[in-house]
RNA sequence: GCCGCUUUAGCUCAGGGGUAGAGCAACUGAUUCGUAAUCAGUAGGUCGUAGGUUCAAUUCCUACAAGCGGCACCA
């Protein structure tokens, strides 16, 4: 007979066998009524299901984070009974519960439309309102795939014959709608709320496989109340209004079109921020040991057939012909090759390892159309790239030595904390498992003398070797690898870069590809949305505006932007009969982040009145002052250190 | 590349088979006004590109391009 064991350590006892809603009612009619799941030994199962023997119970209330995500699974088999009701003949395929919602795939031959979206929310309400039960039932695998196929649902067929022979196939029914499912859920229907709505719809491949037919995407948000609803609706808002290709826009950072897609014409303000990137990047890899070098752009294919890209991305690469010579050359679609060819130059000894070669190199790749996305996803990119050539003992300590200064760089930009993605080797690579195994072992070591805490992402290694990916998020939620550290026995074999050892012998070096930025264009893209625009004094392309109150004030407003120019501040001055609020909300617009402000008593007085971004309060200096504080505000955070 | 949507003034957007409209910005004039929009006036468009239907197309249809949202891809 059963003792139930619950969080607080008490112990409950029952005769027979007891469903857990037995169990919570038991213990109030509160917990009856809020309880919507159950964990049985750390399980998560539906209320209904029936304990026999002794366990740990602990119930699912509509605060729990895992109920958030049962609101949103059952959420998606309602969006499915919705679909199926309204638009016979449509089959139904996967629907899981995502970050923030949840999404269903189905096949239908005419796509759905957002038009489509009001009429399906309306039959979901209905639907929930009907508050049917959600019921588990277990079914004969052979039955199960024949119902699906008698009822024309052959994806869902093909999910069960795929599924292992070991797998109990179970059906959860809600009224007279059943759909395979492996659960667990809510009690019924109504446990999902009125807080849901429907997103946008997208083409999806079946199984993520580009071969297979595209199915009818329709995302859906849902949450526990209107009130978080709305926030979330709310923080969607925000974050559009933080879209580096709005801010990029309305700052006049750069633009884009269609005479070269996926290329960015930055402008003078938006090539100012690259350039103190740039300047800041090219510091650190000077502080750190690295040595900058600058490769052809055009190269001939005969380096890609050796380096083997060409066999593999071919179909990506710009390639150019020249009239007179019978020659293919191809836009260098990454720098790697290049550098091996500068590490060739000369013999090399072992004295000179670590060595690390860094470029600013442009790079075009001819990425798919669909691929494209502002300034995040390009064809023409530059790269933060270097390469470490080393020994293989030496891959743990420059791993470390990376981790740091990326650890480093990324806090002076603003990002406090970012993901680590550790790929390990693919199915298909080069080098023997022995090799990939000290590889492997080597890149997990470094981490932990790091102290990095990475996710694993099995098999998504490049081909030669294992890497690191740094993931920065961007304002709408979508992630974007920046960093990355890749570990490469391939290439220095491919291209026959040598060493002479110690021992006096030749011997090839491990590559080590690593960048921290990535390339400028998209570290620069999620820069923009994580400031909105709103930069810290030393990223900022204009940092003071000055601005006059009446033109008495005009020649000391130019004696003061020649005294913050002469300190390297960047500085526009406002000289325009406007009124005095006028240029702040201009400014302020402009996303500026200091505003001197000048009138006749400042001009009388040698004074300067500063007014910083969104800050109704000011403080009024000389100008004297105003030069020192703001150049010290506006000295790089690097540069700030060695002071 | 695939699915869907979008493309009208510099920007944000409205409109709709009879050759276009607002706000902001721009320009001109007045205003010198102390902390997020002073007032008035003027000018501004091959309605993404190319075809087709029609007496007539910016509007309807087709193709293409670019952008957007996803999927796939990302050396």
């Amino acid at each position: 007979m059963p003792a139930i064991t619950l969080p607080d350590g008490s112990v409950r006892h029952f005769d027979a066998p007891v469903t857990g809603a037995t169990v919570a009612a038991s213990i109030g009619p509160g917990l009856a009524k809020a309880a919507l799941a159950m964990k049985l030994d750390g399980r998560l199962v539906d209320l209904s299901t029936e304990i026999a023997a002794d366990a740990q119970v602990v119930f699912i209330t509509r605060r729990d984070d895992t109920a958030l995500e049962m609101i949103r699974h059952d959420c998606a088999h309602v969006l499915a009974e919705a679909v199926q009701a309204l638009y016979p003949g449509t089959q139904v395929t996967i629907g899981p519960s995502i970050e923030n919602g949840f999404y269903y795939d189905f096949a239908r031959n005419e796509p759905f439309t957002t038009a489509d979206f009001e009429a399906i929310e309306a039959k979901m309400r209905e639907i929930i309102a009907r508050n049917a039960p959600f019921v588990r039932s277990e079914q004969d695998r052979n039955a199960a795939i024949a119902f699906f196929e008698a009822k024309g649902e052959r994806f869902k067929a093909e999910l069960i014959r795929d599924l292992p022979e070991s797998e109990t196939i179970t059906f959860y029914s809600q009224g007279d709608w059943i759909d395979l499912c492996r659960g667990p859920h809510m009690r019924s229907t109504g446990d999902v709320g009125t807080a849901f709505k429907l997103m946008k719809v997208a083409g999806a491949y079946w199984r993520g496989d580009h071969r297979n037919p595209m199915l009818s995407r329709i995302y859906g948000t849902a949450w526990r109340d209107q009130k978080e609803l709305d926030a979330h609706l709310r923080m969607l808002e925000e974050a559009e209004k933080r879209d580096h290709r709005r801010i990029g826009k309305e700052m006049g950072l750069f633009h884009m079109q269609e005479e070269a897609t996926g290329s960015v014409f930055w402008h003078p303000k938006g090539w100012k921020l690259y350039r103190t990137a740039e300047s800041y990047m090219r510091r650190r890899l000077e502080q750190n040991g690295y040595e900058e070098v600058k490769t052809p752009q055009l190269v001939d294919r005969a380096l890609w057939e050796a380096s083997g890209h060409w066999e593999k991305y071919r179909e990506n690469m710009f390639q150019a012909q020249v009239a007179d010579e019978d020659k293919t050359l191809a836009l260098k679609p990454m720098n790697c090759p290049c550098h091996v060819l500068i590490f060739r130059q000369g013999l090399r000894s072992y004295r000179e390892l670590p060595l690390r070669m860094a470029e600013f190199g442009a790079c075009h790749r001819y990425e798919p159309s669909g691929a494209l996305h502002g300034i995040m996803r390009v064809r023409a990119f530059t790269q933060d790239d270097a390469h470490i050539f080393c020994t293989e003992g030496q891959i743990a300590e420059e791993t470390v030595r990376f981790v740091a200064l990326l650890d480093s760089i990324y806090k002076d930009f603003g990002f406090e904390s970012f993901r680590v993605k550790f790929s390990d080797r693919p199915e298909k690579r080069a080098g023997t498992d022995e090799v990939w195994d000290r590889a492997e072992g080597a890149l997990k070591e470094a981490c932990a003398i790091a102290g990095v805490e990475y996710e694993l992402n099995p098999g998504e290694g490049a081909f030669y070797g294992p890497k690191l990916e740094f993931v920065l998020r961007d304002a709408i939620g979508r992630d974007w690898q920046c960093g990355t550290l890749q570990v490469d026995f391939v290439l220095p074999e491919r291209l026959d870069a040598e060493y002479v050892g110690e021992d006096g012998n030749r011997h090839r070096p491990v590559m080590l590809h690593r960048a921290i930025l990535g390339s400028f264009e998209r570290f620069l893209g999620i820069l923009i949305e994580q400031y909105a625009g709103r930069f810290p004094l030393w990223l900022a392309p204009v940092q003071v505006a000055i601005a006059t109150i009446v033109s008495d004030a005009d020649g000391y407003a130019a004696e003061v932007a020649a005294a913050f120019k002469a300190a390297g501040l960047a500085v526009i001055t406002d000289t325009e009969n406007a009124k005095i609020q006028a240029k702040i909300r201009r400014h302020s617009v402009d996303h500026v982040p200091v505003i001197a402000i000048l009138g006749r008593k400042e001009a009388e007085n040698g004074m300067v009145v500063l007014r910083r971004l969104g800050v109704e309060a000011q403080e009024t200096i000389t100008l004297e002052d105003a030069v020192k504080l703001l150049a010290a505000e506006a000295t790089p955070p690097d540069l700030a250190r060695l002071k």
